[in-house]
DNA sequence: ATAATTAATTAAAACGTTTTAACGGTGGTA
DNA sequence: TACCACCGTTAAAACGTTTTAATTAATTAT
């Protein structure tokens, strides 16, 4: 039970008056905005030392009216494919004395505005959503008026109003579903979660896949395209119940042979609802991924999959950022990255 | 190319004006920190909304010296493990107007350090330091000193001189070997990353390890004791690595018949390496992991492992978090949480 | 030597709040 | 009528910086 022992932070006018200076010299040698005497820039170096003092980042941001806080939302970090982006955004932002601030609103749009709201009052100098619909567009306009750049990870809205980058997912589905028909399969399904208009990334997969379906002249058939219906949290179970369920209504040769998903979790919780109903991957039905999480290789079978690079797209957002938060101006571009086909052997 | 607008946002003193009175009473209001009539209360509202007023944060927390965010310093986000207690803990906060600052240092105590510099410098209300080893005491006194209330998660230092909540890892374990000692196992193996007399919570385990086959009459021998030498972060392939190895170096009957891993990430990683060996868990080899992971349930086999309830650590932690903020002291005490064996298939 | 120029430092306002003491006005009591 | 209390509101200082214009000191030119 001991007392709050209050050392309290040294402020500038400590320093100044122990240099022998005023708080305009400090202020002045920190920021290198005045050419001052080496012999006094030494003795304010050495008060700086000898106090530990530390601009008080709330008054700076106050007079220089920003926080050098970046506002971060994202669906889910509990997924890893969305934990490695925030860790090396984070890293990024860092480097350029940058702190983010980070939340997640799991799929719950109510929420996001929410958490949109908070990073706003905190006074974030940028604004980054990664994932998730295309939330309250009204809404993300507000922020935009006032200044505050806002650039789009993964996800985008309707009319594309604001800054993004995205993954190529039409271009990678067709591809894929190129791939799967050259080894011989026709009977290609594909399931996603959450498929509306809103969610511009998957609505682009199922793009993708129809394509790639007449390209390669293929029947395309609604009842191999599976939609779990809500977004939910907990992909892997959601993949479980959905292959139990359609296990349960359909015989073997009303399957597709071959199953691209929307996520390796998804595709994983797939797989073991496949193995506990007496299947085996890829000898029976084929499983694609989607994310190329960790567990992807270690998983028995090791997943084919689509990486989505956290690099590439956390490099992208925060060039973007910071380029907007340096020009004053955010000309709303959209870079799209390519995704990668990893082979391994679960189709 | 679009003009940043500079809607700018409104401030108190356009309130003020708008509502004809001053900025004091427009405080008032919103603090409630004096007694306003009916009817100006209810003018100061009408402006506050017309104008979308929203407090700026930084000159409240200048003023205020707190700027209601909480750091916290993880070794990875990207681990499951951690990112939900993550999760869960940023809620709580946020339910209390705080705001969490997040940074993670890769298992890395230089970077530690580092991280907590920016956390202190931003001026955070108090930190939450989680996993990791014992960290550099001498640092976190200084933090300690300034008043900022520092708890620890899953790690102490060695002479616990903060607040912390943790896991009862040496009774959990202790338990467990007694669970494999009744299914019939006598040789006992334990595996373990960077077994440092600084990392407090794997020190625990080791003892329990020791304990519960001295009290089981079991042989202690040292060669089914095996430490990942650091840390590091990808701990499935640490695992994997580590097997393969011991599969090389060594014939079926030098080693454990069962393996107490101290994570799930090891433990999965050391089942693919056993399984691309030839063998079959539990046939062959159990193993046991640690975290109780999402993908543990769907892995196959499924894994027994060892819960570390995020709620219960995060719930606790925050307890003690807004306990110190809120009376000003920090009576550093110490809380353990019981873990729960979770029975699977892999034993 | 004095004036003009340049260099180094300072004074003071500003950023947007909170907070406390003081203020004026109303109503009640003597 | 005069005094006191009380209530609602306000004035102003403070928080710790940054920033610009102004000041002083030092140097050079005349």
């Amino acid at each position: 039970m001991n007392k709050k022992k209050n050392l309290k932070k040294s402020t500038m006018k400590e320093v100044a008056s122990r240099a022998g200076v005023t708080i305009g010299t400090v202020s002045h040698v920190i920021n290198g905005t005045a050419v001052i005497t080496n012999k006094t820039k030494s003795n304010v170096l050495k008060a700086i030392k000898e106090l530990n003092y530390k601009p008080n980042a709330m008054a700076r941001g106050l007079r220089r009216s920003e926080s050098k806080m970046i506002g971060l939302l994202i669906p889910d970090m509990t997924n890893e494919y969305y934990s490695r982006i925030i860790r090396i955004f984070t890293d990024l932002a860092y480097a350029e004395g940058y702190t983010v601030m980070l939340c997640s609103f799991q799929y719950n749009l109510e929420q996001e505005r929410l958490e949109l709201d908070v990073l706003v009052d905190k006074g974030v100098d940028a604004i980054v959503l990664i994932g998730g619909s295309d939330g309250d567009e009204k809404f993300l306009k507000e922020i935009d008026d006032w200044g505050i750049p806002i650039v789009l990870g993964d996800r985008n809205t309707k009319n594309k109003s604001y800054a993004s980058v995205e993954f190529d997912n039409k271009l990678m589905v067709k591809t894929v579903v190129g791939y799967l028909a050259k080894k011989g399969y026709t009977k290609i399904g594909f399931v996603t979660e959450a498929l509306t208009e809103a969610m511009t990334n998957l609505t682009d997969r199922y793009n993708g896949y129809i394509e790639g379906m007449k390209e390669n002249d293929l029947e395309i058939n609604e009842r191999c395209i599976f939609i779990e219906d809500s977004l939910q949290l907990n992909k892997m179970s959601n993949g479980y119940d959905l292959m139990e369920q359609v296990l349960k209504e359909r015989v073997r040769s009303e399957m597709p042979e071959v199953f691209i998903a929307s996520s390796d979790l998804l595709a994983i919780g797939m797989i073991e609802a496949l193995r506990k109903g007496g299947y085996k991957v890829p000898d029976d039905f084929g499983v694609v991924g989607y994310d190329d999480l960790s567990i992807s290789a270690y998983f028995n079978p090791a997943l084919t999959t689509i990486r989505q690079d956290p690099n590439k797209i956390s490099n992208a957002i925060w060039d973007m950022i910071i380029n907007s938060l340096r020009n004053e101006v955010n000309d709303k571009q959209h870079i799209y990255i390519k995704q990668e086909l990893i082979v391994r052997k679960s189709v």
